[in-house]
DNA sequence: GCCCAGGGGTAGT
DNA sequence: ACTACCCATGGG
């Protein structure tokens, strides 16, 4: 077990970062966030410029703990150059627009893009289709909780690595359907059986934000909402513009954009170039919190 | 474009 | 306790 002091720069909010929805298997308990990072199990909690971290290793992507939790926490980006650009932005926008964002900016200050694996990513969004936050977290954790070999202790309690396609391979549609995943089990199950190794999603690396589109969208269960989250979270594609109900309703009231997921897609990512994911997260997270959940 | 797909969380009664 | 409604969607 290891604990230290991390040092975070100017703009970084550990609970918006964990909580905006990008991320599933977090959770916060007796203000402390516990999740696992690969093979890593952590617990974090922020004090000001400082997050106190305690971790299973000293290691994490094969590198120093510290060295890879500013990578993980999305510390190379410009945050502060992101949100100038995105002000400016702003700022040539029809007046309610305008204001919308610029209000969602100032409150959600701090937020960065996790580097999540981009093959948990697609696992965990195919759960995430017609689903909510809660069950899509408990899904992805019984299903990490199958393979009791990725068990990891820290502070007397247990954690569990999410599984690898070797060991998803493995799992019959039967054992998946024990998960509740419903009408999401073929969807998955043939996933894990025709894709060769985690090597494929390695190789989308290379191709532009449009191919990797493209290449993720031929499995069944990955329409464009589902591919445009793992190229944002999973692939740092801060262009990417996930299109879901709520970002629909905020394009139509403050745009007037309506239409596919397609069409909305597109046009944010062509008029927020080249920071529409950071975009979309703010405005989702300002619209949800503002009017998501009936009572004030 | 329309409708359905399981199941669980949650607000309202 | 019970019900109605909702859910970061995709496929036929």
């Amino acid at each position: 077990m290891v604990k230290y002091e991390l040092r975070v720069p100017e703009l970084f909010d550990l609970d918006i970062t964990l909580g905006c929805g990008q991320t599933f298997r977090w959770i916060k308990e007796d203000n402390w966030w516990k999740g696992v990072v690969k093979d890593t199990a952590l617990m974090m909690k922020q004090q000001g410029r400082e997050i106190r971290v305690i971790a299973s290793s000293d290691k994490l992507f094969g590198k120093d703990l510290d060295v890879a939790l500013r990578y993980y926490l999305g510390f190379d980006d410009p945050l502060v150059d992101i949100l100038t650009e995105l002000e400016k932005l702003a700022k040539t926008f029809p007046e309610t627009a305008k204001r919308i964002s610029l209000r969602s900016f100032e409150e959600g200050k701090g937020l960065r893009i996790l580097r999540q694996d981009p093959f948990e990513m697609t696992v965990e969004y195919i759960i995430s289709t017609r689903n909510n936050i809660p069950s899509i977290r408990k899904m992805s954790d019984a299903l990490s909780a199958l393979f009791h070999e990725n068990h990891i202790e820290l502070n007397g309690e247990v954690f569990f690595a999410f599984p690898d396609l070797i060991q998803l391979k493995k799992l019959s549609v039967e054992k998946l359907k024990e998960l509740k995943l419903a009408f999401r089990t073929p969807w998955l199950y043939e996933l894990f059986q025709n894709i060769d190794s985690e090597e494929f999603f390695h190789d989308l690396r290379k191709l532009s934000l449009d191919e990797k589109l493209e290449s993720l969208m031929k499995h069944k269960g990955i329409g464009f909402k589902v591919a445009s989250c793992v190229t944002l979270f999973g692939y740092t594609e801060l262009n990417s513009f996930p299109v879901d109900v709520w970002i629909k309703r905020v394009m139509k009231d403050l745009f007037n954009i309506e239409g596919s997921t397609k069409k909305v897609m597109e046009y944010g990512m062509k008029e927020f170039y080249p920071y529409a994911g950071y975009y979309q997260e703010l405005l989702f997270r300002y619209y949800r919190s503002k009017f998501g959940r009936r009572k004030i």
